[in-house]
DNA sequence: TCACTTTTGGTAGTATTACTATCATAGTTG
DNA sequence: CAACTATGATAGTAATACTACCAAAAGTGA
């Protein structure tokens, strides 16, 4: 099975493919690693080079600045999210059951493994939770839309829709309902775990609140698009 | 009237209230056009000292950091919404009339000149819209919730919830949708302008997408809290 | 095997940023 | 007048975000 076709035509962000070589995997790899753990403002390339046993110039080769590492990172995740619900709703036609495919995959619940190495999917998805704002909210926002930095996020919201107008071809809201998903999980699985207090969502050591986000948009979509 | 009151103990955020002095003041002001200007990251104290006749020095008195000013500014916000929600659905009873109120607040399609001289409270509505996700995901979000500069917007979602509550006290989902239809509400605008692709609420060059999102929030609502 | 190209390393340097420190001065208060 | 506060002026440091240039290594094609 490769999925990685699928995932990893993002030319237009990075100046060189970062999977393609060696050096551009542990790129993508060490700098999952040290914006998960360092936040992506007190991540820099300086020390990423190091990290890795090579220099800033080697860095700058394969991304111009830290903003397209983080739209790189962020748009596979998105293609990778959009893959994992085309392989789980594959051979399902019944749109209700593919609903909650998407759900269970927006909200984290269900268990699956890529298999890619140099990626750590959960480190990922952390930072889409906390990072991936910053990576819309830029002043450039037009011009790199115009570039297709979006297209993987576009795709996949265009992929939910889809599946909400099989639901109910009525339904006004299908892309902004499918937009509006995902962001609210990040959002309330962002406020569970810092702003316990403008969320009912709870974050306990031993449970994280996925399993209620899920039971949440699942509510949400209910609610919202059956008549 | 004076709601500046309300709206003004910020003192852990800045390090002198800036409400209180000439120049204080002109580094709201300022800083308010120049964040709307130029956006978060490309501001800074340097160009900001410089546009006010003052000095870096000076500046550096009132706030710690940039990230800091907008801690501030955006709280200021949430304590200006908060304020303007609870004036207009002063003397209303009925929680339906309150949440018509709330919504028309947050999606900023009511008029209201609250008359304070040097905020713009057009184009902080905008860095709100625009910026004020990079205000909460912080590396120091835990220690900054301890210190209270959210309290604003805790307090804010609170007010929110509590109509929630009295429109269904059954509703298990109260303090999650108040959050959320605040930063729906900011995101579609978002979308709108920038990313079209993903949301249905459309923006020309006439029109806002503010009524527009003031349907979907009331929509949203309606169908999943009234049973 | 030789030339050629691509990839990476190594080093250096610049401009900007985000502060911090110190001292002087103007205005205000008591 | 003395004391205090707010601001201005200037200087300096450490880190950051790049850019440029050259050399070594490694793969590639004839």
């Amino acid at each position: 099975m490769n999925y990685s076709v699928k995932i990893d035509h993002k030319e237009c962000i990075s100046t060189k493919n970062p999977q393609e070589t060696e050096l551009g995997r542990k790129i993508i790899s060490k700098s999952i690693d040290l914006i998960h753990e360092l936040g992506f403002e007190n991540f820099n390339f300086k020390h990423l080079a190091e990290e890795i046993n090579s220099t800033q110039a080697s860095v700058y080769r394969y991304f111009e600045n830290k903003h397209k590492l983080l739209l790189y990172l962020t748009s596979w995740y998105w293609s990778w999210l959009e893959f994992l619900i085309n392989f789980n709703s594959s051979n399902i036609s019944d749109p209700k059951i593919k609903m909650e495919t998407i759900l269970r995959e927006i909200a984290h619940t269900g268990k699956f493994d890529p298999n890619i190495p140099h990626i750590d999917e959960e480190k990922l998805y952390q930072i889409v939770i906390t990072e991936s704002s910053k990576a819309f909210r830029t002043k450039n926002i037009d011009s790199e839309v115009r570039q297709g930095f979006f297209v993987a996020y576009s795709s996949l919201c265009n992929t939910i829709a889809i599946v909400i107008q099989e639901l109910n071809p009525n339904y006004p809201y299908a892309l902004t309902l499918a937009s509006n998903i995902i962001e609210t999980a990040h959002e309330q699985i962002y406020f569970a775990e810092h702003l316990p207090e403008v969320t009912d969502m709870c974050c306990t050591k031993k449970n994280k609140p996925n399993e209620q986000i899920h039971e949440f948009l699942t509510h949400l979509v209910n609610k919202l698009v059956y008549y």
